[in-house]
DNA sequence: CGCACTTACTAACACGTGTTAGTTAGCGTG
DNA sequence: CACGCTAACTAACACGTGTTAGTAAGTGCG
């Protein structure tokens, strides 16, 4: 079991030199000029040992993991909806680009007051990336408020937050608008979390806001909470429909929610967009290639997990990010699942 | 800045022991027997002063970093397809409920030589998990004879491998009957990955095993590669149709391609079950909600994960795994996009 | 009392690295 | 020749922890 424990001293000692030489070839470093003929002979030495440093000593040294923490708070979304994989692509791919490691920490909700002290103070990461923060969160307020290089994936309005947050704002707007066109009066929503998650909060407000304009309001008992998932855009539109069979137009939560929407209503006889439109949201990939291929609004999640890894490494090397309360804007994209009312 | 750097030598000072005595107190450890006085008094004042061990210093010290490795290959279907999200949360939560800690590594499969030689050899992990192994890749097989922790999430077949296989033969085989006893004869098929995935070739070799034996075959131009996604389904689809109109079935290679295949038949003006029957893979958690249910074949994601995770734990603890190459069967799910041809 | 033995600790080392301060050797200059 | 200066290194410390070897006091026993 001799797994290579290649240290920087053998390297040392197979070019003949001390071993702070071959630390300083190694790492480039300028704090002293080495001789070209030196820099050449540890070069090939530690090549030919197949030397590798080992990453905790350098962590202990300098202070420095080159390692993010992602934080996903409500892991029933990662296994349900395709939102987060496209997120963790773009976290990811950035990350690696500079060298950064990823560490995936998925946190059960029930934990208790400082779920993210551990992993801060163990100095396991040098930086955090939260996905779904809440206001409420009084553990998460006290870690942006020490200075900690956290980014958060979402938004909670604090004034020292970094957010990179994608909000719904224009294309639910075109959205609204469309539908509205479209004749459709009578409307319901199927929000993709229960009341009380800020994401899904504000959206639903958004939603009756742009109606409002319209003249038009959302009942109450025309909202049925979901839970990202396909199979609950199935239930809360059984129970939907039986409480108001008079709708014509549903805003489900997430383009996940919407597969089981379109489900629930064929299974009751009625077709898409022929009896009932369906809005969708985020535009997953496999949005416009099912059946009736979805309206919905894009958004773009690798893009907005680039941009949060991105400024969360300018946070790291010590620089002010430009714009800490990145937006982006969400587009409405028409396709085949709205319809004309009935 | 003065971000909590208490040091196991201050909790020492402000209990009036050496740092040996906190560390012995802290870490149970039995190599001294110590008084419960002074034990308490430790505990206090640890608690206290909020001490977190350091542990980039503990891994130096110990060479155990409590961090598995988990590498996925193919970055694509990370995005578009819900199987290895579920895998990400059956290996999360059961590395989470021992302690351990999750390293992502999404490799770029243009990667030279020795992909997993960094993670490896940088210690920055204590063992790997392996997702879609391939056969030809000589740098996991050396990974693997050199004795290093690591369990494969599919199988290369090797001696020295310890793995979690979910192959497809009893659903899938059942399946097949399911198809050949509603009457199809003319069956296409739209593996989930071009040849030379070796899983997805396994799956086609197999398929064609069973319905061979029934005297019936698939033809060359009955089989479009996808590549994990809907729009792959769609266009492959398209492609299918067109070369082959006559087919009454189709073999989806996972579920996210059978919506768009049901997207695709669809845009075509065909539907399904009535014209075409499609039978997916996977059993994802929309299957049995989207319109028509899915006629599918049930893998269980989150056990794979967990399982795998747990076989790699006993690893790290030196223990030996007492069935290193676990397969699990798969079941065969009848829903509504089957049925009889036409 | 002498001696072994337990109890309750502590001093000091080792893990592998990055870096600061210091040491030669060579060389030009006054 | 003394002196400063540069090039090319190296000795030694520090990072924070776990652990081994060792010590000093107390206790039982012949």
């Amino acid at each position: 079991m001799s797994r290579s424990r290649v240290t920087s001293h053998d390297v040392a000692r197979a070019a003949g030199v001390s071993r702070t030489t071959v630390s300083i070839v190694l790492n480039k470093s300028d704090s002293a000029v080495i001789g070209e003929e030196t820099r050449k002979r540890v070069e090939v030495a530690a090549a030919e040992l197949g030397y590798r440093p080992n990453s905790a000593a350098r962590m202990l040294k300098s202070g420095v993991t080159e390692t993010v923490g992602l934080v996903v708070t409500e892991s029933r979304s990662l296994t349900v909806d395709g939102y987060i994989p496209l997120l963790f692509n773009g976290v990811g791919s950035a990350l690696r680009r500079k060298g950064y490691h990823l560490l995936l920490e998925t946190l059960s909700r029930t934990r208790g007051k400082n779920p993210y002290t551990d992993l801060v103070e163990s100095r396991r990461i040098d930086g955090l990336l939260l996905l779904s923060p809440r206001k409420d969160d009084t553990a998460l307020v006290e870690l942006i408020e020490s200075g900690f290089p956290i980014v958060l994936l979402g938004s909670i309005g604090h004034p020292m937050e970094v957010s990179v947050d994608t909000p719904s704002t224009e294309g639910l707007r075109d959205a609204v608008d469309h539908i509205v066109d479209l004749g459709h009066r009578r409307i319901g929503s199927i929000p993709f979390s229960q009341p009380g998650f800020s994401a899904a909060d504000m959206r639903i407000a958004e939603l009756r806001g742009f109606l409002a304009g319209h003249g038009i309001r959302i009942d109450e008992d025309a909202v049925v909470a979901g839970d990202f998932s396909a199979e609950s855009g199935f239930k809360a539109t059984l129970e939907l429909i039986a409480k108001r069979p008079d709708i014509t137009a549903i805003f489900a939560g997430n383009d996940t929610i919407a597969l089981g929407v379109i489900g629930a209503l064929a299974h009751l006889g009625l077709s898409v967009p022929q009896d009932i439109s369906v809005v969708g949201f985020d535009d997953l990939p496999f949005a416009g290639f099912v059946a009736p291929p979805l309206t919905t609004v894009r958004v773009d999640a690798m893009h907005q997990g680039k941009c949060a890894a991105e400024a969360l490494m300018l946070r790291l090397k010590g620089k002010v990010v430009p714009e800490p309360r990145q937006k982006f804007a969400s587009v409405f994209i028409p396709r085949n699942s709205t319809s004309y009312a009935r």
